[in-house]
RNA sequence: CGGGGUGUGGCUCAGGUGGCAGAGCGCCUGCUUCGGGAGCAGGAGGUCAGGGGUUCAAGUCCCCUCACCCCGACCA
């Protein structure tokens, strides 16, 4: 490919609206541009990248026994309907009508659709297990749509649903589905973390996401390199500590004015924050109080909130809220002399405390040296608290590392919570009707596409892995008014082509410092510079990842870059 | 959805207290140059996000709307 001709414009100037590496490369280098917030234009370099990622993603799930279908964008409303999704996905759901005024959706995700595939076709247990998939655009409604491609509001997608009569073999789907995306996620050269996620909800059997460790991600996930345990942050749970060994003081009542924070609480009395019992009330389906109590060093996971109240619908209570229940101002809430309507759970990390701080619903005063079992008793203990590092692994004890996530692929075994609904059942043996088991199994193509330039960049520009770059090669001419200089670029051209080397030939009237950097920008990972040595019959070939250079010969050039290239995509 | 910020040429930005619309990069023409974003000369390119208001006069002051970015809670 020539570039003089080949539609691909690079910038000079860093992109204002960007901040991740990722998005700021990306249009930078003029893989994407952007329409509107969360939804972005490929360019031909861009749809080079993402179909190579696509046709990785495609092999192994072909090698899995995966069958592709491709499902619609625009879904019709009753299908949603069938399952409650309608109402349930919320304002995430893109919804139109046609001109009748019957409603749609552009899916988010095709459950329902690729049941209602599946129902119109299966009915016995000679058809099963099936595995079905599709790449397609998705679209959601983001809160906020961040990052380029990271969180669009539109983007691309794999999703694969699997059939199981029971639900043995639907692990086993489960399972084979975790192998092929591990080999996914090797090809795409990505440093992937298999962590256990919540199965939320919909009340799932087991659930696995596929994280890379960046700054620019969503999930907090934790760790261990001990045992190799990895978990999504909030479902590691934090059990109680050893119970602490000091004697008891005296309790006393202080005056503690205007406290409201712990920070505020633990410099005035000289006490750390660890030794401070801090109360978070909250208000379940608006008017239910819930008070968390919860050791004054640590935070609240809403997360674990959410599983243990089983509802996402809570916020924390409002400072009119807390005088009107409490009699008192937040910073002074403690768990003692509540109104009955008050439900109390107390932190796992609150056991054991000895000589604590803790409020008790008069402002402006703490109690001090407050004992459990001769000041106050504890209650029910649950899990709440955000996991930090150096907390213990719930597998092996030793100390967890914590850190940013994102979440590249989702594995979710679904049981019968479509299939049920919808009908989708099959007669087994015995002639007995039975939904079918169901799995789903996503992975954001798009996203990955950001994923790896996160990972593989340095300040000049984007490191592309060989498996997906957008060429494999660039071939630099230095001066184009030199003749024998621009013979011998055009000729490495040609023979790169017939070879099979993913070829593009800067052959743009511009300096040479010009093309160098948008090289180094674009991020082929190898590069032929033609330049002076060719009167020794030389050209220096160029590595982006490792920057070694060398001078070879231009008769052997090419199949060296060939054979350097099969050893990186192996 | 809460909080913060920004909208001026294709891109990155400047335009105290109202007074002829600007620069750099990019683009076009010509000449020179050619191993790390070249030089000189000439040229084109604007609904100053949109609407309303104040004023003799608004990019600039006031009100409203919209768009985009960033920080938090949620999805791949």
């Amino acid at each position: 490919m020539r570039w003089s001709r080949y539609f691909w414009h690079t910038s000079k100037e860093d992109p204002a609206d960007a901040e991740a590496p990722s998005h700021k490369l990306l249009l930078k280098a003029g893989f994407i541009r952007q329409v509107s917030a969360g939804v972005y234009q490929l360019t031909p370099p861009g749809v080079r990248v993402l179909r190579k990622i696509e046709s990785i993603v495609r092999k192994e799930m072909d090698r899995s026994g995966a069958q592709e279908v491709l499902l619609t964008v625009l879904n019709p409303a009753e299908l949603w309907k069938e399952t409650g999704r309608w109402k349930l996905y919320g304002r995430e759901l893109f919804t139109l009508k046609d001109r009748n005024g019957r409603d749609y959706c552009l899916g988010p995700t095709h459950e329902e659709e690729i049941t209602d595939l599946v129902r119109s076709f299966v009915n016995s247990y000679r058809q099963l297990p099936l595995m079905l998939y599709q790449i397609q655009v998705k679209f959601r409604d983001e809160k906020r749509p961040r990052f380029g491609l990271i969180r669009g509001r539109e983007f691309l997608m794999k999703d694969a649903y699997s059939f199981d009569a029971d639900e043995f073999s639907a692990m086993f789907s489960y399972e084979s589905m975790k192998f092929a995306y591990d080999r996914i996620f090797k090809k795409l050269r990505l440093k992937c973390l298999m962590v256990e996620a919540s199965v939320g909800a919909i009340g799932g059997i087991s659930s696995h996401e596929f994280v890379v460790l960046t700054e620019y991600g969503e999930a907090k996930v934790a760790y261990c390199e001990k045992c190799g345990y990895a978990g999504n942050a909030e479902v590691v749970q934090l059990p109680k500590p050893e119970e602490e060994q000091e004697d008891w003081k005296s309790l006393q009542v202080v005056e503690t004015p205007g406290t409201d924070t712990i920070e505020k609480l633990s410099s005035f009395l000289g006490v750390p924050p660890r030794r401070i019992i801090k109360a978070v009330l909250y208000m379940v389906n608006g008017s239910e109080p819930v008070m968390f109590l919860i050791r004054g060093d640590r935070s609240i996971d809403e997360n674990k909130v959410e599983a243990i109240l089983g509802t996402e619908n809570f916020r924390l209570a409002e400072d009119q809220e807390v005088r009107e229940l409490l009699k008192t101002e937040k910073g002074f809430i403690g768990p003692f002399n509540l109104p009955s309507s008050v439900r109390v759970y107390w932190d796992n990390s609150t056991y054991g405390l000895k000589n604590a701080v803790i409020a008790f619903n008069k402002p402006n005063h703490h109690y001090v040296n407050a004992n459990p079992g001769r000041d106050f008793k504890y209650g029910e203990f649950v899990d709440v608290c955000q996991v930090e590092d150096s907390d213990p692994c719930p597998k092996c004890g030793s100390a967890l590392k914590t850190s940013r996530g994102l979440e590249l692929g989702h594995i979710f075994l679904l049981g019968t919570r479509y299939s049920e609904p919808m009908r989708a059942y099959y007669t087994d043996p015995q002639g007995q009707e039975k939904p079918i088991i169901m799995g789903c199994y996503g992975i954001g193509i798009s996203r990955c596409m950001s994923a790896i330039v996160e990972q593989y960049h340095d300040q000049k520009g984007i490191k592309w892995p060989a498996t997906v770059a957008p060429f494999e090669l660039d071939i630099i001419c230095v001066n184009t008014s030199d003749q024998p200089q621009r013979e011998v670029a055009e000729m490495l051209c040609l023979t790169a082509e017939e070879m099979g080397v993913e070829t593009i030939y800067d052959d743009r009237d511009e300096s040479p410092g010009f093309k160098f950097a948008d090289a180094d920008l674009c991020g082929f990972p190898y590069r032929l510079v033609v330049g002076k040595k060719v009167k020794e019959g030389k050209v220096e070939l160029q590595n982006r990842h490792t920057g070694e250079r060398e001078d070879v010969e231009i008769e052997t050039a090419i199949s060296k870059v060939k054979a350097y290239l099969e050893e990186d995509k192996r």
